[in-house]
Formats: structure tokens, C-alpha cells, sequence
DNA sequence: ATAAATGTAACAAAAATAGTAACAATAAGA
DNA sequence: TCTTATTGTTACTATTTTTGTTACATTTAT
């Protein structure tokens, strides 16, 4: 199971609690259960979209690059999952076959256009909303 | 990269360009370009979700349920992808912060929104008309 | 200088997925 | 009735993906 995404949100949902102050991707680590490699690994593709940037040396760490109101959880997804290979395409049907022929060129027209209406979905919550969210379960 | 779905539909594709007449494993996996199990394996998916039956015996072989102008591409999704885990949830987040105590919940309901979301579009499209895409094709 | 961080690479472990073989049960047809 | 073709299912292996882990050069505050 692929939990990037999910990991990838609760980093920045710390970082949006913790607003301008830089936080060690070993504070975040404890948060989210795993090792601070991992957390960095993340890091670096949401740095590469633009949504986080990081401070080395002591007292360093990672905040946001830009508002949590302006970061919606279609930007994180597009941050990680790179390849928008949720649903995949069998690769190599029978060239032979009128249906294998062309299966896959068509598939991919479908699973993108569902992918797309997912991330219109996600493009309605913002990294702030979902902190109010979850602290309004606390 | 799972590829069940899009197994799933070249198998729903092929029998409703056979409709009536069985046709066997081996035969799907030739044009599938994958072994007769495999295609076994997600046919008995497909016949508890209703959507085909299968004949044993000589001769045999698998059949659409119920016409495919009435079989849509979230039937298929909702029949293989019994889960519905496309987007994973980390486990054992720290509960003794604010954060990592609640953002599960929170986050399986966002990702629920985005995947009926997905499920929806893809409702849109029939086995029958996706056939008639690919058969245009050639 | 020292200590605390990042960024990244390399590798191990675990989990998910697909490939393969085998076989009892079933049904059509000679 | 015998033979043959086929499903449904199991068990196992191989491959790929994902995560866990360690290590270290580089950077920066104190």
C-alpha cells in the first residue's frame, strides 16, 4: 500500500500548526510513526513542487514555502504521486487482437479523466481547512 | 503497478465482442498476453460482482452476466478493487500528538470524497461503448 | 570548534503483484 | 461410457514496489 500521499498531508499539516518555526524531520518522524529518512525523502518532492522549503545546519528543518490556505490536497498529490499510475494499464496485450490492439490507448483516456475528476475533488480542501478539521477533533 | 481494472475491462470488452458464446481462459489470456489462472483469478471477481458467469466443462468458458450496454467501468472498479484502497492511509501515527491522533479519520473521509469522485466518471462509460471506442479504432 | 540538521545514496526487509504449475470437479461429445 | 476440454482453486515462485535502516558529506547556528 502506497502512503505517500497520506504521509505527505500529515507532514504538512505540522508544518501549517507550526507556521514559520522549522521543524526536524525527526520531530516529524515521531508524529507520523516512521524515520526520519523517510520523512526527508518526502520532503524533497514537496520542496520540488514548491509547497515546503528547508533550512540546513543546527536549528534547521522544514517549513512551509507558501500559506497552508493556498495548498490544497490536489497539490500534494500531484507532489507525489509523480506518475498518476493509480490505475494502471496491462502492458503488452495481443497486438493481433482488434481488442488488444487498442485496449490500452483507450483505457488511458478513461483512467485519466477519473483521475482528473479525483483530483478536482481533492482540490477542495486546503492543508488549513484539514488542520481545522482534525484539531476540531481533539 | 496493479492492473486488475484494466485486466478486468479487456475481459469485459472481449466477451461482450463475443456475446453469448463462451469463451475460455486461454483464449482471453492470448489476448490479454498473461496466463489462463490470472484470468481465472479476476473472472471469479467479476462473477461475484455479477457481471459474468462462467459454463465448466468442454466447451466452456465465460460470458457476460447482463447486457454490456449495462455494465459501466465503476461496476469493474467496484469489482475488483474490493478495497478501495487506492490512496492508502499510514498507519500507527503517534496519538499522543494533536495531529497524529486524528488525521486517519480525517484523511480516509477526504479520500473517500476523491475516490467516489473517480468512481462517479467513470460511471460514465459502458463496456459496450468503450468496445465500440476500440473497435474504432481499427 | 561543536553540535544539529539536511540531502542523498546504498542496501535490507517487507509487502504487494504477477507468473506458473497442478489437480479435482464438471460437462460436452464421440 | 470414455475421452477431452474447461473451470475453480490452491500452492508456490518470481518480480516489483514500498518502506525501513544506516551512513556520511555538507551546511549552519551557537
Amino acid at each position: 500500500m502506497n502512503t505517500r500521499f497520506s504521509v505527505a498531508t500529515h507532514i504538512l499539516v505540522i508544518l501549517h500548526c507550526q507556521d514559520g518555526k522549522p521543524v526536524s524531520s525527526d520531530v516529524i518522524a515521531q508524529s507520523v510513526n516512521t524515520h526520519p529518512a523517510l520523512i526527508r525523502r518526502i520532503l524533497t518532492q514537496l520542496s520540488r513542487a514548491g509547497l515546503t522549503q528547508s533550512q540546513l545546519g543546527a536549528g534547521g528543518g522544514a517549513l512551509l514555502a507558501r500559506p497552508g490556505s493556498t495548498i490544497t490536497l490536489r497539490d500534494v498529490y500531484d507532489a507525489v504521486d509523480e506518475d498518476g499510475d493509480l490505475l494502471g494499464v496491462h502492458p503488452g496485450p495481443n497486438p493481433d487482437c482488434p481488442v488488444g490492439r487498442n485496449i490500452q490507448q483507450t483505457l488511458r483516456g478513461e483512467i485519466s479523466e477519473a483521475v482528473n475528476a479525483l483530483r478536482i475533488q481533492l482540490s477542495q480542501k486546503t492543508i488549513a481547512a484539514l488542520a481545522g478539521d482534525i484539531l476540531a477533533l481533539s
